[in-house]
DNA sequence: ATCCCGAGGG
DNA sequence: CCCTCTGGAT
């Protein structure tokens, strides 16, 4: 398959670095237990979309204490208007009491408790890894998998191919803040649908540069 | 492999 | 109408 050289991905990352020295996520949220929460939410929905659930979520119930108060048909009223809202009611609610069962209400530092929670798989983990705790992995979400396999920056069959590749081929220099540039980068510019290489800052590194397929 | 599932864009 | 959006559980 066809793969970017090591010289491109550096260039590749000196331009979006250059671009935006530091990039966060668009998820709003006030505490590490907020941002766990809204990224359980975030799955198959548009940020936007979860900002505005959780605008009204957050308002009622800020803490995983008041969460379990608040109860499954609280979390599903304030949050219907984004799919899969049943199933991420149900997680939410289940998530706050296992944080005050067995941490103390706090978000818990490692991979191993974080996927232990309803809700929150590797990706939803590394993302709280990554942002709250600062640790260098790449939660690969839709549009890191499509940048990776149609630039030829990390390509790969299935997610935790690409998080590989990537985890092996990105410099550790730019490995903390990849995840949020290459997610900016599917949102604004290389979008699923017709991407705008017209706009692109890194189309000339580009091994699909152009093409509309 | 299938289910969950609303909103926005084209 | 169809596709996409920071997936996870079964």
């Amino acid at each position: 398959m066809a793969m970017m050289t090591r010289e491109a991905i550096r260039e590749f990352f000196r331009r979006l670095h250059e671009a935006n020295p530091h990039p966060q996520t668009e998820l709003e949220y006030d505490s590490p237990y907020q941002l766990l929460v809204a990224v359980v939410l975030s799955a198959q929905a548009t940020d936007r979309s979860v900002n505005i659930a959780t605008r009204k979520l957050f308002a009622a119930a800020p803490t995983p204490e008041a969460m379990v108060t608040l109860g499954e048909e609280g979390i599903a009223e304030h949050i219907k208007t984004i799919g899969l809202f049943r199933n991420k009611a149900r997680n939410t609610l289940a998530l706050s009491r296992l944080l005050l069962e067995r941490h103390g209400g706090e978000v818990p530092a490692n991979r191993e408790a974080l996927e232990a929670l309803p809700g929150v798989g590797r990706k939803t983990a590394n993302v709280v890894l990554n942002t709250v705790f600062r640790q260098p992995v790449m939660a690969v979400d839709t549009h890191i998998f499509r940048v990776g396999n149609r630039t030829g920056l990390a390509p790969g069959k299935d997610v935790l191919e690409v998080e590989k590749r990537l985890m092996r081929r990105v410099p550790k220099d730019y490995l903390l803040d990849a995840h949020h540039w290459l997610i900016l980068h599917g949102r604004y510019v290389c979008t699923a649908r017709s991407p705008k290489c017209g706009i692109c800052s890194v189309r000339d590194l580009c091994l699909s540069r152009d093409k509309t397929d």
